[in-house]
DNA sequence: ACCATATAGTAAACCGCTTAACTATACTGA
DNA sequence: TCAGTATAGTTAAGCGGTTTACTATATGGT
């Protein structure tokens, strides 16, 4: 493959020039531009995105840290969704995406090692799960970094630093859906949440909902609380449990779709309609 | 960050021994070897993969290239399946993963440029659906490479390269399928295949199909293909049509899971049993 | 006693690019 | 006319490692 000397020596110019040409720096006459384009075309000559790493101190490449959870992972659609989100900016601004996933057998693993080894300009950690032992390692390298989802609190009381996180509102959206439910006159709201901390989406919306409850001067009854754990089975066997409650509740605020849909079927059984009884 | 400088001044010794000594090469005395190690950790040093690549000339990056076709994309729970396999792979070897889509608005993105630069030592193409345009390019280059799914035809007759590929064995899945379903004596049997032209796992099956059939000296009924789109849908919609049919056939062939589910539903809706009337 | 060989370590070139510092013209305006 | 500046291009020093020679001891066999 050819390199810089090459392109040099075919336009008859020095390697400087060369590299000027390249990243449009100014003062170059036209001329000359021609001769060096014209020997790049020539060659085929393609810069080493090694070397000017290395020169320039910047690879041009984001870390993309997933949390390895095999079951959780591999069910995830939405993840792939994200990914390709963060690709689609990535490609747009010439950037490369650096896959890695924490395995927690081995946090020592490729993915903290990128840290050191200044492959990558930054990181972007998923966590929509709790944050794990390499995230915390990753907070210490002082690398630029943005998470998505709910960031770990960085623990030590009064500190400056504040980790760059996007996440849903799931407080809002909880409050949002709660606050619906109530102006329809719904007075026994049911909730079949996910599994008890496990994300801190989890509490955020459990927190919306209380709030919302709050407002309309109610208080939270445990008893209305279910927690399931994303699967179709796990709603349809929350619901059964709401729905034995008396009075039971007149509505049912489910943190999934595929819960929403075991509890849909378990109520259809029940010989109950959706939305007229519930 | 402290560079291999740094450490062998504080080892007193030079640069060629310390990475000598980090590479495990013979001939370094223990305490020697000690030293540098002591060196190393005093100092957190962790050599940059950058200026090794452009050594080594490896960059011990393997590119993952994607077709990106959002729809399908976005909703394949198999995909992820596989990066997370490749990944898991490479991580054990060293290797990092280089995520990458092919977009087809611009086949000259990053996915193509990427190969050019040197910055992967070989890449990995999912070509689940009809290869593109940058498959073609990646062919030219001669890039160390390996397809998921069937590589397209090299072309020009009696080419002696022959690109390597994985993938499942259509043919004899559908082959051993049908032969089951014919030993318990169905004899007219439909199937629900994917779109036709769309991809080679198709035709492969369908070919496994006819050739079992041929085996019991039984020729292909077209009227029993029904085409689907792999959702649930058009399982549902194809078995209908199916079912109309007279006589009717015993058993059904269905090319994935939703378009089964889709089928089975339509048949019970028809009060038929599976698998006791079909 | 001496040469061959194994062991231990070093100097410096090299990988391919960028860029600071420098030289050499040509063009200004006062 | 001449200093000052804009333009065009070059030289060479890095960036941070690896590796090929090469030197210098220690060891061993005859």
């Amino acid at each position: 493959m050819a390199n810089i000397y090459d392109v040099a020596r075919r336009a008859k110019v020095s390697t400087a020039t060369v590299s000027k040409v390249l990243s449009n720096t100014p003062y170059v006459s036209d001329t000359t531009k021609e001769r060096v384009l014209e020997a790049v075309r020539e060659l085929g000559y393609s810069p080493s995105l090694v070397a000017r790493s290395l020169t320039k101190n910047r690879t041009y490449v984001i870390g993309l840290a997933i949390p390895y959870r095999p079951d959780y992972l591999f069910n995830d659609p939405f993840l792939l969704q994200v990914i390709q989100g963060v690709e689609e900016i990535a490609n747009e601004r010439d950037y490369n995406l650096l896959f890695s996933t924490a395995r927690p057998s081995n946090p020592e693993s490729a993915y903290t090692r990128l840290l050191r080894t200044g492959y990558v300009d930054g990181v972007i950690t998923l966590e929509t799960l709790e944050a794990g032992e390499p995230s915390r390692k990753l907070e210490e390298s002082g690398l630029a970094r943005v998470t998505i989802g709910y960031p770990l609190s960085t623990g030590s009381g009064t500190t400056d630093k504040v980790a760059n996180a996007v996440h849903c509102d799931d407080y809002n959206g909880a409050l949002e859906a709660t606050s619906y439910l109530l102006r329809q006159g719904h007075r026994r709201i049911g909730v079949i949440s996910g599994p008890a901390n496990f994300m801190v989406a989890i509490d955020e919306r459990l927190r919306g909902f209380k709030d919302a409850l709050t407002c309309y001067a109610l208080s939270l009854d445990p008893a209305l609380i279910a927690y399931g754990d994303f699967t179709l089975e796990s709603g349809y066997a929350a619901a059964g449990s709401l729905l034995e409650l008396s009075p039971r509740p007149s509505a049912i605020f489910c943190f999934n779709d595929m819960m929403a849909l075991g509890a849909m079927r378990r109520v259809r059984e029940m010989k109950l309609r959706v939305p007229e009884d519930l």
